[in-house]
DNA sequence: TGTACATCAGTGAACGCGCGTTCACTGATGTAC
DNA sequence: TGTACATCAGTGAACGCGCGTTCACTGATGTAC
């Protein structure tokens, strides 16, 4: 029988509702009382867990750091794969942790809305970083030794977050070209292939 | 002699108030009340020039995608540089724009802050794009009359934006790493080598 | 050159609203004995 | 097994605040004659 007072997990139905806040109007539209009522819960409760409204950001931001890391952590550990469908496995995990949790996501890689000195958040964002690091390191090892591990980390990653957050303005201006739509995955798929040609050694 | 009761270019104050106040505290840190309380002027002036926010936050989005698509042009017409020293020209000047004009960037390429269908704010935006393609096509041309202009354009824009974006967090990550602390430009110059590096026809 | 008048820019008071925070409280749980 | 009590979770009323919007207004400009 359900608990019509204690809630049994408000902590983490008081993330999922800031997701969704946020994945619906943006952070700006994000407050601590729509997120109460859309608990269901008085607007007081919050406070009981997370202090205030930075409190819960943070929350979500280390829990949508942590399910990036899981996802990387299971796309790199596909065993049998070669570097190029491994480091291809990788991007399209971390898109597709982007796009099917965009409240997370707009959260947790802006250090405006949580706060980046948090433990957990920082161990977190640091799990799913070495995922990424050692991804391009098979690469290196594999496919080109003498490969900038540091620098074409931080390419593959500025270009698939850009890429996530790029979606909605590079549509708008291939509408306005005239340009038939491109599926979103297929902009993604191009964008791997150029990234990795960037990484083999010629 | 300064005229108390008009204020001269009002609309230019405010979007400069904007820009400066998002800077500060983010977008949502961002109203209307603040804004005018900084271009020194009643609260209810900004609705006789722009209506409400977002057509304010639309107007500043404007501004810096014609500030991005000049600063571009400059960089891209600088005559007798071969295709990647313009490539890099085009680069630093993007991050140049978006670092120096903080508040600018962060509302022109968030749509959910500024109204995306706006004619001005197209065309502009086009513009700055168009700017990136020519130079992209230049690399084409010059270097590689195999590479995949759309693609590479979007890796470009993404990657750049990616970085600029990440910068913060970036350097927090590197710092629980315990690397040595990298000057932003450095980021920057590695990111292009590579970038470049995957335009060339192996 | 001077006067009347339309137009535009900015004012300031008033409104209702949603917000975060505080606080004494009540409902439920779990532990000590 | 039963009772007392400490602890924790969530309530709901109250507060002061900054916000956007409206509106009758006033100050300044520029044009017609």
């Amino acid at each position: 029988m359900p608990d019509s007072y204690h809630h049994g997990d408000l902590p983490s139905a008081l993330r999922a509702a800031t997701a969704e806040l946020v994945a619906e109007r943006g952070p700006g539209g994000f407050s601590l009382r729509e997120v109460a009522r859309r608990a269901g819960v008085s607007h007081a409760a919050p406070a009981h867990h997370f202090g205030d409204s930075r409190g819960l950001l943070t929350s979500v931001a280390t829990e949508g750091l942590a399910a990036l890391a899981d996802a990387l952590g299971d796309a790199t550990s596909s065993a049998g794969l070669d570097a190029r469908s491994r480091f291809a496995a990788c991007a399209v995990a971390y898109v597709g942790v982007a796009r099917s949790n965009p409240g997370h996501y707009a959260v947790m890689l802006d250090e405006t809305l949580h706060d980046p000195d948090d433990p957990h958040l920082q161990a977190e964002g640091l799990r799913a970083f070495m995922h990424l690091v050692s991804t391009v390191e098979a690469v290196r090892d594999e496919v080109n030794p003498g490969l900038d591990v540091d620098a074409a980390a931080i390419l593959a990653w500025s270009s698939i977050h850009g890429l996530v957050e790029l979606d909605g303005v590079m549509s708008k201006i291939a509408e306005n070209l005239g340009a038939p739509p491109e599926r979103p995955d297929v902009r993604l798929h191009r964008l791997i292939g150029v990234l990795f040609d960037a990484f083999v050694r010629r």
